[in-house]
DNA sequence: CGAGTGACGGACG
DNA sequence: CCGTCCGCCACTC
């Protein structure tokens, strides 16, 4: 499996309604400083096959300043802003509150074995 | 094989 | 809170 391909696996697990930094996929796919690798896996999404592009949530990864990417041209630009609030998330001005809407997987991790350690 | 190329990020002033 | 600079590394030619 090539870097595209695992970075579309992890870029598929970042839930509605949250968002990630670059970096932050990047981490995922342990190499925590291939962010720039991430984003141009993304922007090689366009050529890729329909159903790949489909089944990748590409608009939830934004710079980890909050702003989203490639604000020079419009047309994407506006479109992964638009899918963002549709899910949900909030902009203060012209970048996502990563505070509230970042996705911390760590902290969700943790809460789930809590969870299992009540149960038993 | 080496140089060029980024949907980046963090450091710094 | 800006703008700049530079390191980064998978991929291409």
């Amino acid at each position: 499996m090539n870097f595209n391909e695992r970075v579309y696996r992890v870029v598929s697990w970042i839930p509605r309604g949250r968002v990630l930094g670059y970096a932050g996929v990047a981490s995922l796919l342990g190499s925590p400083r291939a962010a720039r690798q991430v984003g141009w896996a993304l922007s090689a999404l366009e050529n890729d096959r329909r159903e790949v592009a489909a089944r990748v949530p590409w608009h939830r990864v934004i710079r980890s300043s909050g702003q989203i990417a490639l604000q020079g041209e419009p047309g994407r630009g506006l479109l992964q802003r638009a899918l963002l609030e549709e899910e949900g998330v909030l902009f203060n001005g012209d970048r996502v509150d990563m505070r509230r809407f970042c996705w911390d997987f760590l902290r969700e991790d943790l809460l789930v074995r809590l969870r299992e350690l009540e149960r038993s």
